[in-house]
DNA sequence: ATATGGCCCTGGTTGC
DNA sequence: TGCAACCAGGGCCATA
């Protein structure tokens, strides 16, 4: 499932295959909408714009757009914001115009290289958010950034928190673009028991986890995300990251650093693996 | 206010 | 072998 090294390596991918194009067309599906914003102003709103920039804020890609038109060339910045985010399954492809297209195509961006920006997901649990910035702020995501978060400001978002540092970890309102397989790899490399009250650990559990997390997504990145499900980038290539999880979807199986058996449990409702003996 | 659990949705897996 | 029930989970919403 998608999530910040995930989000990151597609609007990477993204952002250098269509920089710059201009959007001729937009074709959306009928289905129900997976959209925060009807399909229709969609539409409307993306097309005869320019695709100035993208990039990723938490688990959303954020498509800057210029003013439409003749205006697109005179008005300098930003003046409308695409923001996708993929859910559980969505992907989000550059494909030539002739490519097929895949089941559960819901949205189809036609550019004038010919190309297509393609938003395919299957279990609709992502949502496509179209943002005119002449009348909304440009889009914020509600959580702090994991990557260049400091020491003292991870350590207050957990401070007096009674819920399980798993569940803290996987709250978009507190840090946003961790998901449940770097929560559960990042706990493993801290050597934290994901069950323990985030308001429990100790300043200096808390600076390990941080730094944890940090080099986690750091090298998730670097390795295109982790392909579990059916996660692609923009290119529809795979990412590498799955082959060094330690924990996530290994239940039963060595701990790469005790040999004791991965433990599965259920918190916050998401399933949770960890090693019961390098994590205290 | 904070925390928890149900819901959405489909494809892959499990079980009879 | 074939089909149905079950499970996965991000974010949103209702509830305690």
């Amino acid at each position: 499932m998608p999530e910040l090294p995930e989000v990151e390596t597609v609007a990477r991918g993204v952002d250098e295959r269509v920089r710059g194009e201009r959007i001729v067309a937009v074709h959306f599906s009928r289905f129900p909408q997976p959209f925060k914003t009807p399909a229709t102003r969609q539409k409307r709103g993306l097309e005869d714009r320019k695709l100035l920039a993208i990039h990723r804020t938490g688990k959303h890609i954020v498509c800057e757009l210029s003013a439409a038109g003749p205006e697109r060339n005179t008005i300098p910045g930003p003046q409308a914001q695409w923001i996708v985010h993929l859910g559980m399954t969505g992907r989000l492809v550059v494909t030539a115009a002739e490519a097929p297209i895949a089941q559960h195509t819901h949205a189809r961006i036609c550019l004038e290289s010919g190309r297509e920006l393609r938003f395919v997901d299957p279990r609709r649990f992502g949502r496509l958010e179209w943002r005119d910035l002449g009348k909304a702020e440009p889009f914020t995501a509600a959580g702090l950034e994991p990557l260049t978060i400091g020491k003292k400001a991870f350590a207050d978002l957990f401070c007096r928190r009674t819920l399980s540092i798993k569940a803290a970890l996987l709250n978009q309102r507190l840090l946003t673009g961790v998901g449940n397989i770097y929560a559960d790899e990042s706990l493993f490399h801290a050597g934290i028991d994901p069950q323990r009250r985030a308001g429990d650990l100790s300043a200096v559990e808390l600076e390990r986890l941080r730094k944890a997390l940090q080099q986690t997504l750091r090298r998730a990145i670097e390795l295109g995300g982790s392909s579990v499900s059916d996660y692609v980038d923009a290119a529809g290539v795979k990412g590498f990251f799955q082959l060094e999880h330690c924990v996530y979807q290994r239940t039963g199986e060595a701990c790469r650093r005790c040999k004791s058996p991965i433990r599965r449990i259920v918190l916050a409702g998401r399933g949770t693996h960890f090693c019961p003996r390098c994590q205290r």
